[in-house]
DNA sequence: AATGAATGAGATTTCATTCAT
DNA sequence: AATGAATGAAATCTCATTCAT
């Protein structure tokens, strides 16, 4: 085989970005290593270069989807909106990030794709909530929210929203209502009063 | 070997059960068909006289854990108490069948169990769901509860309590401190006013 | 491919055969697990359903090999000759057995089958030793024999036999000439006096 | 990285000491030539500056290893002691280099040193042997000695030497007992008379 | 109903060596 | 002289399932 040399970066995302696809397509544990390296042309041993394991792409992939989604929230979060906006950002964010097309929900809810659901949540929870419970704690002193445990509270909610997007199959009636009815969970848990939620899925 | 025969349910019911012991130790994917029939002395080819194959015995195991669930959920719909006290002991019933010492939530939340995960969420939901609906659905009749979309919300609702269960290796104090949360939102979304859930876990 | 079923014996006594007959020709290591299964027409899961791996089936081929040496050595200890005749006869069964045209020293001095070398050793070592200790402890009683440390000597004096078995690639003369240095040595360190040892390679 | 240009010589004296230093700890086969090079923060294709091969610097340790000790011997050889102290001396100086902490015999004996094992004892061989035959065909000559094949006999008493060392790791009584063993061979296997050979492990 | 020998596709990983820079 | 990215062949082992008995 003719031996191209790149920029190890560059090689690098290549690695990954076909890694991610394939996931998409196939699945993690339907996608051999075998797949990733014929599909841009290189030897096997090349992917051994960059990644100690199989698994260890598959953070990689897992990161790779988190972290804009992290900075996407974390931008909302340095806005000068009201807390309550904030939150209704984030949640949308996440929802749509996760919903669309090519979204990471379509990622996570397939067969072979336990492992990277795993990595996925765990990745989100690890960089999104952080900067959420910042988000509430201002809420909170400011009088917006209304909660007796907050961090454990909003944990909560996360959950749910997460959960909600698992249902991307559901037809469109059923989402319409899944969603409404998170928006008055959320206003609810929250203890929001004058704020009226609008989450879109 | 010493060839052996059983009455069939008998079987069945002993595959059923070591199968679910190896899960439980192991985890679904790292346990083998041959590991299941090794430790009751049966053949490999017994193994696919009962089940089809091993997903089949999965499932079976699935149905196993969350009969006596919905069972008791069953028996406290029936019950004559007030439906924020019937919700309050479904919810209770659900965290002591997940959280005891072999409570299907250490199964659940195990590196080989993640298809077993699927099986029960998608059991417990199947099984539980419309009974819950009903109680919901009488008390929102009698106006003890107040939700836009009580179906919606309490599934919401149930996915974090199960999302709660996850937790249960919290130190002692991070487990009150949740549990408490959650009895202020379960009032929250389901829109009681003058009632006091108690939870345990 | 057409399933034969065999005696699980006979089974067992093929695949060892054949590797042995493998690792002969091309060493243990340059030899794969497919080699030895294409030969004999069974699928690879079948070598698996034997030996639990490769190393596995190298130790079944050692103690193939060194059970008829120690059976030999096991009956001229048990005869009726002189001890000093009986060491006679249990160095040259080792000799021969040695170097036989497919005897274990072309074996064990091939670039693939260091492993082999050890396991070899060991087997030789464990089943034979305590056999000759026996001879020689004997010999010693009877006067036969004189030597300080009869256990440690012996096992000198085999570790040089051994070695000299080693050297099978050497020209005639060259044998000659260390068969009989160990004739004399071998005299020597048994502290015989009126016997003439004739080792035959 | 940074490109250190050094002299070649050293260089290349780095690269073998770090070698030897990691077939001591690991094993040459469980040493990776990216280990070598790790270690001394060269890249991979310096090595193969200065070896064709993996095999070819574990020759070149075998050499490092044995130069010392031939250069002992040879000095001892040069000596006016009588050739019996000679080659009381001869073999303990090559017992000492063998046991010491870090001595060959560790090397040599590891489970993935076979090649190395083979290379030693090919170099101790070639470098050692003409020199010890003419302190014992001097002995010979002057009546020191008296064996019917000198050369071969003392090959075979090497060999025995060199498998004592093998056993370094026994209890001390068990050493003791090996080594007085050694001395009455050497002994009688060189035919001395009137002399005590005292040997060290 | 029961057995257990047989199957075989396929996946991950290693690493000595090469070669474009 | 030095680099280190790239190579790729090859080998072991797993295990759900089948099927001759």
């Amino acid at each position: 085989m003719v031996r191209i040399v790149k920029n190890p970066e560059e090689r690098r995302t290549e690695l990954i970005e076909t890694a991610e696809s394939l996931f998409f397509q196939k699945g993690y544990e339907y996608t051999a290593v075998s797949d990733i390296v014929k599909k841009i042309n290189v030897g096997q041993g090349t992917f051994y270069h960059y990644f100690k394991s199989k698994e260890d792409i598959l953070e990689a992939v897992a990161e790779k989807i988190v972290a804009p989604i992290a900075e996407d929230v974390r931008n909302i979060a340095k806005g000068n909106e009201d807390s309550a906006t904030k939150v209704n950002s984030i949640l949308n964010s996440i929802l749509k990030a996760g919903n669309s097309e090519t979204g990471f929900m379509k990622l996570m809810h397939q067969k072979g794709n336990y492992l990277l659901h795993d990595k996925l949540e765990e990745a989100l929870k690890a960089k999104i909530s952080p900067i959420i419970a910042e988000v509430i704690s201002k809420g909170m002193d400011e009088g917006f929210f209304n909660m007796s445990y907050p961090k454990e509270s909003f944990i909560l909610l996360l959950s749910s929203t997460l959960y909600l997007s698992h249902h991307f199959t559901w037809d469109h009636e059923a989402r319409e209502r899944m969603c409404a009815a998170l928006e008055e969970i959320t206003a609810r848990v929250l203890g929001v009063k004058d704020y009226r939620f609008h989450l879109e899925i």
